[in-house]
DNA sequence: AATAGTTTGGAATATTCGTTCCGATGTTTT
DNA sequence: AAAACATCGGAACGAATATTCCAAACTATT
C-alpha cells in the first residue's frame, strides 16, 4: 500500500459534504461516506479525526468552494446590479437543474446544527456576513454608477438580498419550481427601483 | 393505573414538536420525547406507534397551530396591508425575543426530512401553497381597498412574501439580530410601492 | 370487593452506530 | 532486496438506538 496518501482531501471533503447536505448530520452513517468517499474505515479516521470533525471540514469546504463562486463573479466586468442578477439567475438555474440536490449545506445547517454546535453557528454565521457585504457592495457599486437610486443604505439591501436567497433554498426545498423562483427574484429585484 | 388515557394528545405533540424543532429527526431520541412529554415508552408507542409517525404527527400539529395564528389574524378587522405587517412584527418578534427557540419545524423539516421523507415532503409543501394563498389573499384585499398599487399579480407578491418568511426563520438561526430582522422586513414591505 | 379493562414502568432484544485496532499490503529508502 | 514506514481492509467492541413485551398498577363497573 502506498506510503503517501492516495485520496485527494478536496475530493474526499465535496463527496462527504454531498452527502451531508442530502442527509443531514445525524442522517448519514459514516458507512455510507466510506462508500461515497471510496476511503477505508481508517484512513478516514486517520485524516479526519471523526465524523463530526470530518462534518465541520466539509462545511468549511462547502463554504470556501461558495465562496469562490461569489468571487468569480464579483471580478467579471459588470456593475453590482448585473452581478446581482447573475448571480440570483444562476442560483435559481442551479436549483431548477438540480431537483434532487438538497438545497444548500449552509442553510440545512443552520436548521440542524446551529444551536447544538458553536462551531457550526461561527461558520453560518461568518458566511452570512460574509456575503451580506459583497452583496451590499455591488448594490453600493451600482448606486455610484447610477444605474439605481437607493432610498435606504447599500447594507440594509445586503441583508435583503442574503434573506431572499435564503428563502429561494428553502422553497425550491418545499417544492417551489422555476416560474415561483423567478417571481421571488423578479419582486426582489424591482424593490431597487 | 388509569382506564382511560392519562395524557392530553395536544400537550405530547406540542411537547414532542418543541424536541424536535431544537434537534431534528435524527437528532432526537426516543428517551428524549419520553422526559419532555412525560410519557411511558409503552404509551407513546401504543398511541403513536413509533417514532416517525409521531414526527409527522407533530408536524401536522405544528402545521395546524401556525394555520391557527394565520386565521385569526386573517378575521380581524384590518385590510391586507395591516395584516400583512402585522404577521411580519409578529414573527420577528417571536424570533428575537426566543433567541433559543430553533427557528420554525417546517423550515428545519424542509432542511432535514423533505427528500427523504415524501409525506414530510407533502405537509411542507401544503403549507406552502396555503400561506402564499392566504398571503395572496391579503395583498390583493389591500390593492382592492386602494391601500396599495401592484405592477405584478397579487400571487407572484404571494410567492415573494412567503421567500421573506423562509429567509427570516433561515437568518434567525443564522445568528441575525433584531434590526438585520427589522431591515429584511422593512425593504419587503416597501416593494408593495 | 371482585372483575374487567387499560395504562404504565422497566426489563429485554435486536439493530445500528461511531470508533478502535491489528495484520496485510504496498511504497520508499537504504 | 530488505528494512522502514504508511495506508488499508475488515474484524471487533462498546455504546446508543428504536422497538417489543409482560407483569404490575390502577380505575371503572358490577
Amino acid at each position: 500500500m502506498p506510503k503517501y496518501k492516495q485520496f485527494n482531501r478536496d475530493k474526499v471533503l465535496e463527496a462527504a459534504s454531498t452527502v451531508f447536505q442530502e442527509k443531514g448530520y445525524n442522517g448519514t452513517s459514516i458507512d455510507e461516506i466510506l462508500t461515497a468517499t471510496g476511503l477505508s474505515r481508517s484512513s478516514l479516521y486517520d485524516s479526519f479525526k471523526d465524523k463530526h470533525n470530518l462534518y465541520l471540514q466539509s462545511l468549511e469546504f462547502y463554504k470556501e468552494s461558495n465562496d469562490k463562486t461569489f468571487q468569480s463573479l464579483d471580478e467579471k466586468d459588470l456593475n453590482g446590479l448585473q452581478k446581482l442578477e447573475t448571480m440570483f439567475k444562476g442560483v435559481v438555474n442551479h436549483l431548477v437543474e438540480n431537483p434532487d440536490d438538497n438545497g444548500c449545506l449552509l442553510v440545512n445547517a443552520a436548521a440542524e446544527m446551529s444551536k447544538q454546535c458553536f462551531k457550526t453557528s461561527q461558520v453560518v454565521c461568518n458566511n452570512k456576513d460574509e456575503v451580506q457585504n459583497l452583496l451590499s457592495s455591488w448594490i453600493s457599486d451600482a448606486e455610484q454608477k447610477k444605474v439605481i437610486k437607493l432610498d435606504k443604505p447599500a447594507k440594509v439591501y445586503g441583508q435583503f438580498f442574503y434573506n431572499t436567497l435564503c428563502g429561494l433554498r428553502v422553497m425550491s426545498q418545499s417544492g417551489a419550481g422555476k416560474t415561483e423562483l423567478n417571481n421571488v427574484v423578479k419582486v426582489a429585484l424591482d424593490s431597487l427601483n
